[in-house]
DNA sequence: GTCAATACTTTGTCCTGACAAACTGACTTG
DNA sequence: CAAGTCAGTTTGTCAGGACAAAGTATTGAC
């Protein structure tokens, strides 16, 4: 239907790969053809040229190649027909969804993260704590009460229980770091997390520490995170001021 | 950390390809693997033969049944370490998030979905929709809106926007099927998406419609879907009560 | 001129073979 | 006995080749 067939190739000329280098070759390919489709240099609509002669004219095997584009083409950059050939779709990554945490997000953008630490303590885990983090009932945790603020106003009231013995967190911690990157810290790469977002209306106690009206629209999150070999790090139940904050979400499907 | 490397490798038994099949092999060998995980016959935790054994017992070579093994590491079942081995860390796929309908969603769990067409139009695109859409300012696009109802309750108040000529919509058929069924029938299949995910205050309107009471807590959803060649198939702005409906989701970090 | 058959291009699948890097566990040595 | 060394295991990377399948473009027949 119309795809521009015509268009010329682009044949990636200034790619070379340095076989001396620990960086796989497929990666260093990858990163290379990025790198000329974000600048453009390589436009939207166009065709890239087939593998068979992108191999040859760097000087690599096909496999090589394929795994290059494959990572593009999971990525979201890249689509390849059979018969057809290989075209530019998108100049940028859609990444599927961020796992990051909201301090990383709100440094990232500038808006002056402070978090108070409202509550640090060991307690036994309620049934549903329990329940997401695979725990049997009543296993002790470490729980956090925090609020956070974002260029001085108050943003999210955040619940967090964390397993006994993954790390040792103080206060002055909590109050300068993000979990996710004291997590991190300590060695524990989140990597999985199921997320269920709601909304309700704001309870007393909910509204004065968020200084909302009682009655207002919160954003509600639960999730649970898991690490790569399947270990539950992190348990969190919060809520935001739905007149300050939403979810921003990159999709992708398989 | 106290993995447990004396557990007994499980051997993968009743696997077998089929080579007149037309269905890929390393397909045919993921997919035994994830039944026999799913099913529990391999346990969280247990470590899978390696690969150059299995490979030798099913009869193929290592890179498909690399590339099997890949297919489930990358969906978040099999873990891969290597010098260690393969080990399954979750029974069941986590899938990164589904880009399916709300409509397939009450239908799978059998939540008697009914649909209100409440206008289905042309007109020209405000500048919000077509900024979404990638489509020049007061371009045509089908407008639709619509109340979904769910167990003879009403659920959510949904607003779209369909570039012309991607498909004819009539009242009836958005009556009986969900909006992307209707785009994947007519060949278009939604392969990336942006979501934004909100909440506020119900209006008036909103209210009546959607039998809540003025003021109460409504999750809000805009989002903007593309197919695999990066083409624009949809603007949507959703309002969802809060009481009724909540987002789940299941993320992956890269 | 239109439609079907054919040739060509390009990606998809699969194989064999080889070596490298990371991790484990046992052995050696001080 | 403790710590470093070394061999074994397992996954990671890469090459080169072969054929299949799905499109596109051309050619030929009616």
């Amino acid at each position: 239907m119309a795809r521009d067939l015509s268009a010329p190739r682009t044949p990636v000329r200034p790619v070379e790969v340095d076989r001396s280098s620990p960086v796989p070759l497929y990666f260093q390919v990858a990163t290379r053809l990025q790198e000329l489709i974000e600048a453009g240099e390589i436009g939207v609509g166009a065709r890239i040229e087939n593998e068979v002669d992108l191999a040859e004219r760097l000087g690599v095997s096909r496999p090589t190649t394929r795994r290059a584009i494959q990572y593009l083409v999971e990525r979201g950059m890249l689509v390849r027909k059979r018969g057809v050939g290989t075209q530019v779709v998108h100049p940028k990554v859609r990444r599927p969804v961020e796992l990051s945490s909201l301090y990383d997000d709100l440094v990232s953008t500038d808006r002056e993260p402070r978090t108070e630490v409202l509550a640090l303590k060991v307690v036994p885990a309620p049934p549903e704590v329990a329940g997401a983090l695979e725990l049997s009932p009543g296993t002790e945790v470490t729980w956090i009460e925090r609020l956070r603020h974002a260029n001085g106003e108050p943003l999210a009231l955040m619940h967090n229980a964390i397993p006994l013995g993954l790390l040792h967190l103080e206060a002055p911690d909590l109050a300068a770091h993000g979990l996710y990157e004291l997590l991190r810290r300590a060695g524990y790469q989140p990597r999985t997390a199921t997320q269920v977002i709601g909304a309700r209306a704001a309870g007393a106690a909910e509204a004065r520490v968020l200084r909302e009206r009682r009655g207002a629209s919160l954003l509600t999150m639960t999730r649970t995170a898991w690490d790569v070999s399947g270990r539950a790090l992190e348990y969190g139940a919060h809520v935001y001021r739905a007149s300050r904050y939403s979810f921003e979400l990159n999709l992708t499907a398989g």
